[in-house]
DNA sequence: TCTGGGGTCCTAGGACCC
DNA sequence: TCTGGGGTCCTAGGACCC
């Protein structure tokens, strides 16, 4: 096969940027990116986390997913805004369009992250990255990363190097130069735990990860253990798909403002996550088989129970009961802060295949449909199940974008 | 007012069957 | 009459990503 050439575009701290940048085109006249900021989430809802922070805010140690309440000990003058999850999808929008006129075979990896196939372009390739890279400052207003190689993993690796606004390559014949001196946290698919197995055995580098064993390496970590082993020798060879991956799972969850400790509220809380998994399931035509519970306690202690169905489903009613036999199986009277619910192992929905069976309700389904039809014309609220009035809980729980596309598999 | 929400994939143990 | 062994399904939990 002829050598690829792969982009991966990265938009430098996504959502801190497009904020930004969306401030001044509207008249702002600080650039958050200029000074110690970063998007969080709503303290008083118990979403106090940062999204996204400014490279000034980096410099005061503050890192992404850590609390508000710590990034401000860390600097005590720090900007704080709200996330506007809409606003970036269209900047992300934006940047597809703009990407487009260069290939057709685009992969959509996250909402800031995109492989590009660009193999046609072939000794122009660099300058085409710094055309792109340009336009996108100009034209959007934020600045991205450029990483190329002949693979996805390592234009990936390259994108994370030196930031903001740069392009940089990472073809074979790097990466015992740019690649291998890293620390071995830094490869894709190593997190902290893994990271710390292999320190305690001596393995600090990319370097050191790539030259052991294959065989060692495989008894030792099993198929994870070979995956990055591969990656640290920049092996990965998956194309650069402009289909979506078929969902996988429909899961909605939320941190709750105070915690739940009766089950009058939790069944409620359940309800209404059961309304919006149902609903986005609907919608994609899908019908899952397993429904899966998960609570997480006070002390930030996690634990789930399934159950596989004995018929596939995305009503909305049977996806709250079953979650409530779930949660009577396993809650232990501990007060909660956050539920989930997932309905997983998916298939379509185009037959209507169960009229026979006894738990097909036609009824519900025609109700359902309506209903969906009516929420996505007027908005989730207009139509709310009478239990949730003055209780002060949302009757549908979920923060699934408008125009969802479907995420990345884990592995690229 | 300390710690979000959306995913995918893998493993290990037990049940059950032959 | 002192403990097979393979295979599949189901479940719970854990690792990773953005």
């Amino acid at each position: 096969m002829k050598n690829r050439i792969i982009f991966h575009i990265d938009v430098n701290s996504a959502y801190l940027s497009w904020e930004a940048a969306y401030r001044l085109q509207h008249g702002e006249s600080v650039d958050l990116r200029t000074i110690p900021s970063v998007v969080g989430g709503d303290e008083k809802k118990r979403h106090g986390i940062v999204l996204a922070k400014s490279i000034p805010a980096k410099e005061y140690g503050i890192v992404t997913g850590e609390s508000l309440y710590s990034a401000r000990q860390k600097c005590p003058n720090l900007t704080i805004v709200p996330p506007n999850y809409e606003r970036y999808l269209k900047a992300s929008n934006s940047m597809i369009d703009l990407l487009n006129e260069y290939s057709p075979l685009i992969q959509r990896f996250s909402i800031d992250e995109v492989f590009m196939d660009c193999s046609h372009l072939e000794d122009n390739f660099l300058q085409v990255a710094y055309e792109i890279k340009e336009r996108i400052r100009e034209e959007l207003g934020f600045t991205v990363n450029i990483g190329i190689s002949t693979n996805k993993l390592l234009a990936k690796m390259a994108s994370d190097f030196k930031k903001p606004d740069k392009v940089h390559t990472l073809f074979p014949g790097e990466i015992e130069e740019k690649m291998w001196p890293l620390p071995v946290g830094k490869l894709f698919m190593i997190g902290v735990k893994t990271q710390r197995k292999l320190n305690d055995r001596g393995i600090y580098t990319i370097g050191q990860l790539a030259k052991l064993d294959r065989e060692y390496i495989c008894s030792w970590l099993k198929k994870p253990g070979l995956l990055i082993w591969e990656y640290a020798n920049g092996i990965e060879n998956s194309r650069v798909r402009n289909t979506p991956y078929p969902v996988k799972s429909i899961g909605n969850s939320t941190t709750t403002a105070y915690d739940v400790d009766n089950k009058k509220e939790a069944y409620m809380f359940l309800l209404a996550i059961a309304e919006m998994v149902a609903m986005r399931a609907r919608n994609l035509d899908l019908i899952g088989k397993v429904v899966s519970v998960s609570l997480r306690d006070q002390s930030f202690f996690s634990y789930s129970h399934q159950k596989k169905l004995n018929i596939a489903t995305n009503s909305t009613k049977i996806i709250y009961e079953t979650s409530k036999k779930l949660f009577d199986e396993m809650w232990n009277g501990k007060p909660i802060r956050r539920f989930n619910i997932s309905l997983s192992e998916l298939s379509s929905n185009e037959f209507c295949q169960l009229s026979l069976l006894e738990d097909y309700d036609e009824r519900e389904e025609k109700l359902n449909k309506a209903i969906d039809q009516i929420r996505y014309k007027y908005g989730y609220n207009s139509i709310i199940r009478s239990c949730f009035l003055h209780s002060g809980i949302k009757p549908i729980i979920g923060g699934v974008m408008e125009d969802e596309y479907p995420m990345m598999s884990s592995i690229i």
